[in-house]
DNA sequence: TCGTGAGGTATAGCAGCGTTATGTCACACT
DNA sequence: AGTGTGACATAACGCTGCTATACCTCACGA
């Protein structure tokens, strides 16, 4: 019952649909009162699917297989980030509507980590030269993730991810210390969606 | 009136309070009917606040007074958006909502100008070579629209701005051809807040 | 075997929300 | 001076999230 709420609720958050109380109790086939013997009430259920969106997230980034070359790893990373807020947009920005109070950051901690990881490989291979990992992540993080709010919300068009992303992440990736024309290519192979 | 209802809205937004039809209609002094005489309902009126809210952010920006450096110039400019972001954090997240359909456009591209012309004053002066002042222009924009929602919205603290924003300006810039370590300066010298 | 208590669900009603239909008034124009 | 047009007030409608209460089911122990 909690995880077929949540799953109606993603599924409508991604059709489009206002999800609300009595919308969500109907289409599961059950009564109002259930999301708040399993949530406590909306804002709980609301918690529960940024949670999944974030387990998503997670599970989708650990799903991208690491190389030799952790700089094209980084930009394989992004991609797949990107894909997903792509795909599902409407829970992207749920996720993010209130990030800070998650049922459990480790989720969200989880699929940082790749990222994190994958910068410190790139400090361990010599390519970003006395660069903290964790910097560079939050870095690209921080960017990826306001080109894609623009994108998302209409601001930018949907081509702007592939003209402005791979860019940014090439002078962020130099900016830690590689050579700019070995980022531009380890980008430019890792970021194919 | 109009303007009454648009400031009331948009201090309420300020004070976390939420906005609702009611409460805005009374501290207003008028009656419910007002929002929809002037603003054709609730969602119009957000559409004024938006709009409001982007017409201040361009008044911002003009008022940072263009130096002999540029580059500095675009710096400072981040600055600016990044105080205007962090004083009116509800504001600005309600701009950024539904951004893309706003009544009138123009306010927030007179904003975005103000960045493409530093950038193309870059490009004049010789720091960005071969750059594209709108692709550099939207790639700083984009970067710090989303660390600034990060900061605004929790995730991250409020002293990963003064950490990363100085230090992805100055990968953007000078990934579009600056001298790194004047890009440095610049961005040094304009990021005082 | 038969209560019995506890947990999940159904029902009904609450206050609040945005919205709309209708009524009322003041002011500008011929 | 009459008239109509625009802005505001009032009341009600349907919807929202939420809660109090009743019901039902099932496991457990005398």
């Amino acid at each position: 019952m909690r995880t077929a709420l949540i799953e109606q609720a993603a599924a409508m958050l991604v059709a489009r649909e206002p999800v609300t109380l009595r919308g969500l109790a109907t289409r599961v086939g059950t009564s109002t009162m259930a999301v708040y013997t399993h949530f406590d009430g909306m804002p709980g259920l609301w918690a529960a699917v940024r949670q999944e969106g974030f387990a998503r997230l997670a599970r989708r980034l650990a799903g991208v297989a690491a190389t030799d070359d952790p700089v094209r790893d980084l930009a394989a990373l992004g991609a797949a980030y990107a894909a997903n807020a792509v795909e599902h947009p409407a829970l992207y920005r749920a996720m993010f509507d209130a990030a800070a109070d998650l049922p459990d950051p480790e989720a969200a901690g989880a699929a940082f980590t790749v990222l994190v990881e994958a910068a410190a490989r790139a400090v361990e291979a010599g390519r970003f030269v006395a660069a903290d990992p964790v910097a560079v992540a939050t870095r690209q993080w921080a960017s990826g993730h306001g080109l894609l709010l623009l994108v998302i919300s209409g601001v930018l068009p949907g081509a702007a991810l592939d003209e402005h992303a791979p860019a940014v992440l090439t002078a962020l990736f130099a900016a830690a210390g590689d050579d700019p024309g070995r980022s531009a290519a380890s980008v430019r192979d890792g970021w194919q969606r």
